[in-house]
DNA sequence: GCTCGGTTTCGACGGTTATCGAAACCGAAG
DNA sequence: CTTCGGTTTCGATAACCGTCGAAACCGAGC
């Protein structure tokens, strides 16, 4: 394998965070799983990478082409390019080349699996 | 103002942070936001951390104590302690000094904030 | 007051990361 | 086939971060 579709890298070990994980309020992580799930939330710890995941989750077809998110940001292109690497081996996102363009899309299985991690559980505290 | 009680660092901008944030598939981050959340994500971006958040947010009584949390961890104490002030700082977790001993617990409403700006709308999608 | 255990701060070291510009890659269109 | 625009990769640089041990701090108890 020489390199096929270098795009596709799909997530490494955010694989094996792919079953977990009931509101940490709940119960302790196990190191394992903090491990997978932090780098995660590190993923998403650049102001840089949230807006483009923001911008990416929020996208009316649910995509969008990199061209578009480009712009939007002081930094330069190859920049943009790797924070969107980042993302994708995160698990976040995922990418797919249509002729000259690519586009994001957000992979909301991590991204509840997030949500679903934070939730306080039924407590209330508005400090 | 010398330095008080130096514990409640409570949380520089995440307090700028306090007030928002629909779920990112609905709406794209101002940047400013973005900057604040990040740094909340950011603190949660640490296998450690991670672990010592979900610690401090299932622990029975809602806090826990130093002592109970550092042998848990094959790092040093004072590892443990820039940890925790670093989450302090986020606005995730709150500190409170009792006789010789300093007892942590949860900060609910961050937690909150981010796991609703986690979720995925209405959409299904297993991938 | 002095000591003692728990916790934080300080200073330093090594590894990681964000950023850039230049170069490579990849379809599309001349 | 050559060029061209969009995107990624490469290499380098500066800033940041996790970790440690030592020192300082802070109540409690002697």
């Amino acid at each position: 394998m020489s390199k096929p579709a270098a795009l596709t890298l799909a997530a490494p070990d955010p694989a094996a965070a792919q079953q977990c994980c009931p509101p940490m309020s709940q119960q302790r992580l196990e190191p394992g799983t903090a491990a997978d799930l932090a780098a995660a939330f590190k993923a998403l710890g650049d102001p840089v990478r949230l807006e483009l995941m923001s911008m990416i989750a929020s996208a009316p077809g649910g995509e969008i082409c990199v061209c578009d998110l480009t712009p939007s940001f002081q930094v330069s292109g190859s920049t943009i390019s790797h924070h969107l690497k980042t993302l994708r081996a995160a698990g976040l996102v995922d990418a797919e080349r249509r002729a000259s363009w690519v586009y994001y899309r957000a992979r909301p299985g991590l991204m509840r699996r997030l949500a679903t991690l934070l939730t306080p559980d039924a407590e209330e505290a508005t400090s």
